[in-house]
RNA sequence: GUCCCCAUCGUCUAGAGGCCUAGGACACCUCCCUUUCACGGAGGCGACCGGGGUUCGAAUCCCCGUGGGGACGCCA
């Protein structure tokens, strides 16, 4: 058999909120791995739940696909236009008897649950409308619209080998005979998922760990259909940085928030990469790398803490290696978000970056760290008071004297700091940093020198001057 | 309650019976660099959940326990 079928993946989210960091790292998986294999990855939006999905959260999961770089072959495919497709399969499901309608209500069911829980069973539907030979069914109540249900094996094991759990057995008794079709007529998920799944040519089915349990029903479908069950792998969970489940109260769970708190995609990216998935040693590297080395072998089956140092540093290494063009282009957003604006007369943002980049771990960072050579310095009166003492006063209107008449480069700057720092008899941050209080406002800054050059010797000589 | 899954440093992980006195990364600590703070460099601290097997030999295989998690919807 060297006949090599074309891997196909696919990430299937609901459109009920944004597009969370465990989506996108399920998304990531799915798309690399039809990278790596020549194949083609799928998007489709799950959106048969009409009460839940909304428009809004669709875009939502499309800007954040999109702002990670995960580019789908095909799709997006709704599943909402596809309705016309399940009925048919319904059809023909109620036609071969795979399918049943049954009429007992929602309240039933919840009593039916109750009692056996309470008996400590396990909450299933008892099979009441189940057709069996020779079996008398009851009278179909009038008025009531049945839903319809899957008429589920009763004996034997559901097995597949999950590519990151390994072998997985469930018994038939452990599964009941689920709703395929609401009341109303609309198709539920479990069903849609593996008409999709079949329909679209899936291959490989990368997905969330809290579907392995969904996951015996949809290959017994998938028998009933007469379809070729796909390959699943199941990803453990990701956990917050606290260890508990990841909720909306964990705050930046959406990807996009990342975004907005000054993350690098492909910082993101990369770190997600890492998160469940091991090449050796590998902790830096490429999308391209990525797609290259991608296997299903060395996903971990336990879940993953989520570790937001980790991805500061991270995104620190992205930043020391971004277009300088494009680091610029985004901090100058940030920086009109705080209403400082840059214009062509003040030092050119890459320079400054150039300068900074090395010093922050976020873009909002950067921006911030950024912002006094556009703006008046806000002045830390602790650090004022700390290095501005009274002493060093005269040097500095001495400094500033000299520096007006200096050639405004670096290296002269420095070779008039160091002057004033030789004939004072003092030592070098002496000067320095009362200097760096009032050009930067803050005690920490890169070579002051360097900053006095970039920012120009109008607005230095203009705040030394302000603040004496 | 029932079923399923998971278990190596604080965290992410390497590890597929001997290469393990358990390796790497983040974080943390120390030192170096230095014009402050970072960056960078060099060190350091730090883990195989417990108990039984199997084996000449187990972090690796099996069983039990314990602890976590997930699922039991006319949600996806």
């Amino acid at each position: 058999m060297s006949f090599k079928q074309m891997v196909r993946t696919r990430f299937a989210p609901s459109p009920t909120g944004f597009l969370h960091i465990g989506g996108a790292r399920t998304a990531l998986f799915s798309w690399a791995y039809a990278r790596k294999h020549h194949g083609k990855f799928i998007l489709r939006i799950e959106d048969t739940d009409i009460a839940r999905s909304t428009p809004e959260a669709v875009q939502a999961i499309l800007d954040g696909m999109a702002w990670l770089g995960l580019k789908e072959d095909e799709g997006p495919f709704y599943q909402m236009q596809r309705i016309y497709r399940y009925k048919e399969v319904i059809q023909q499901m109620l036609d071969a008897g795979s399918a049943y309608y049954c009429y007992i209500s929602p309240e039933e069911l919840e009593q039916m649950r109750a009692a056996q829980m309470e008996a400590g069973l396990k909450p299933r539907y008892d099979g009441t409308w189940r057709p069996e030979p020779g079996k008398e069914l009851p009278t179909p109540p009038s008025g009531v619209q049945p839903v319809v249900r899957f008429r589920n094996p009763k004996v034997g094991d559901v097995a597949w080998d999950d590519q990151v759990k390994g072998r997985i057995v469930i018994s038939n008794t452990e599964l009941d005979d689920f709703i395929i079709a609401r009341a109303d007529g609309t198709p539920t998920y479990n069903f849609c998922v593996v008409v999709d799944d079949w329909d679209m040519g899936i291959t490989h089915v990368i997905r969330g760990d809290d579907h392995v349990n969904n996951t015996p029903r949809q290959i017994n479908l998938l028998h009933a259909l007469g379809a070729t069950v796909p390959q699943y792998a199941h990803l453990s969970m990701i956990l917050g940085d606290d260890g508990q489940k990841l909720s909306k109260r964990h705050g930046a769970v959406s990807v996009m928030q990342y975004h907005e708190e000054g993350y690098l995609p492909e910082a993101v990216l990369n770190y997600l990469a890492r998160l469940g998935w091991s090449h050796g040693d590998d902790e830096v590297f490429s999308m391209a790398q990525f797609c290259e080395w991608f296997d299903l072998d060395h996903i971990t089956p336990s879940a993953a803490q989520f570790n937001t140092e980790k991805l500061r540093w991270l995104n620190a290494h992205y930043i020391k290696q971004a277009d300088l063009g494009t680091l610029a282009a985004d901090v100058k957003q940030r920086l009109n978000a705080m209403a400082i604006a840059v214009t062509s007369e003040q030092p050119a943002l890459e320079d400054v970056i150039a300068l900074y980049r090395e010093r922050v771990h976020t873009l909002v960072e950067l921006a911030e760290s950024v912002a006094y050579f556009y703006r008046k310095p806000l002045i830390d009166e602790a650090a004022k008071e700390k290095h501005l003492t009274p002493d060093i006063l005269p040097v500095l209107n001495a400094l500033a004297a000299a520096l007006a008449d200096t050639e405004w480069s670096a290296e002269a700057i420095h070779a008039a700091i160091d002057h004033a720092v030789q004939s004072n008899g003092l030592k070098f941050p002496k000067v320095a940093m009362p200097l760096r209080v009032l050009i930067t406002g803050g005690a920490q800054s890169p070579s002051i020198d360097a900053v006095m050059a970039l920012l120009g010797k109008t607005e230095v000589l203009t705040r030394i001057g302000e603040g004496l």
